[in-house]
DNA sequence: ACTTGTGAAGCATTTCACAGCC
DNA sequence: GGCTGTGAAATGCTTCACAAGT
């Protein structure tokens, strides 16, 4: 599951988070930022920012900290980010839909190549510029349209299908909305999103009535 | 932020697990399940399920397992979804709408009590059976609504301000899919949805190019 | 003077392994 | 015989603290 074992997967999430951060400043492009700066825009101590940049051998300057500019792109590499990466969505219902329409990919590098649904009714319409498939093309379609993640919007009684369709086209990742555990051969890496999951674990932290 | 210092956030996404797996063994009405069954439904080892359950009390029967009627009430309680949970939503764009009519709350104890919106041509229209509100109506709503928990699905130039009227409303929590952190009362519980970052966190496991 | 990078310490979580019960 | 509940061991993660660089 892990790309390289020493580096857990909170780290990776964090990375994200700096990646966002700095993002963030190189609007105002001050040009050098420190530990305790990316941290406290992240919600994380800088000792843990200085730790997780670490894994990755250090892009730092003492005394002075981290160019900006330098440390995005040392950030987007290490998350694949600095080249495009292609995703399609399967099942254009209202998620998929908005997930097709949401601006937010583009901009920070993934790019939608495809969407796909097996509901005839919505076969051949046109969303957010792109038509949509049948579903039975996407394992031959996965190749020649370069897609890296593959995203599952359909109802959990046909995600595994979905998934399966993914794995013969041979797409690297999922990203999986729908609320089941996909079982997929062990080299896909496989995301799960499930708001109602995190709706019942909010609710844990509720007061008592 | 916990409720219970020493259950950890880890363990509560998981009890969010076992509910989804005992649910679905429920149907089946099997009268009992040992803790290697549950962790195979769920994906954790069976050390872990028991480890997990003990933080509780302990609910199974040495020899036998765990009944599933009350393995299930045991987890409802737990997660607080053994009560009704009442949820607005603000913020009636693509994902906003998605969520609204997405069924599977109903389903598991969520009931979305509140549309809310600041653009005016979407005030007043119906979705999902309600009526979207002005968001200035938000904070002298909630507790007439009895909402516990909101949802902002607004752009991230304007979730802050969203925030700040649901905690001005007395919100219990949040769930904020816009892609920024929040600053709220530190007894308001928030927790971020963000696909981006999960897109880029996927991207990391990607093999090289 | 200020900041990075990093071993070592401290803390948290998971796994092990077994006593006790059905 | 099979399963739970739980201390203890093992592992993993975060924080500390400081040497070294600017």
């Amino acid at each position: 599951m892990r790309r390289n074992p020493q580096v857990a997967e909170a780290t990776v999430y964090r990375l994200s988070r700096y990646l966002q951060s700095v993002q963030r400043l190189d609007a105002d492009a001050v040009g050098t930022v420190s530990s305790s700066e990316i941290g406290r825009l992240s919600g994380v101590s800088a000792a843990q920012v200085r730790k997780d940049f670490s894994y990755f051998g250090g892009f730092g300057r003492p005394g002075v900290g981290y160019s900006i500019s330098e440390l995005r792109q040392h950030l987007a590499r290490i998350l694949r980010v600095d080249r495009e990466q292609r995703i399609v969505i399967v099942g254009i219902g209202h998620l998929g839909a908005a997930l097709a329409a949401y601006p937010g990919f583009q901009q920070r590098g993934f790019r939608i190549v495809g969407l796909f649904d097996s509901d005839p009714t919505k076969i051949g319409i046109t969303l957010a510029g792109h038509r949509v498939r049948d579903v039975e093309e996407l394992p031959a379609l996965v190749e020649p349209l370069k897609v890296s993640i593959g995203a599952i919007a359909v109802p959990a009684r046909s995600a595994q299908a979905v998934a399966d369709k993914m794995v013969a086209g041979k797409v690297a990742a999922i990203l999986n909305f729908a609320p089941v555990m996909l079982e997929v051969r062990e080299d896909v890496v496989v995301k799960n999103v499930d708001v109602t999951r995190e709706l019942e674990c909010l609710a844990y932290y509720l007061p008592a009535p």
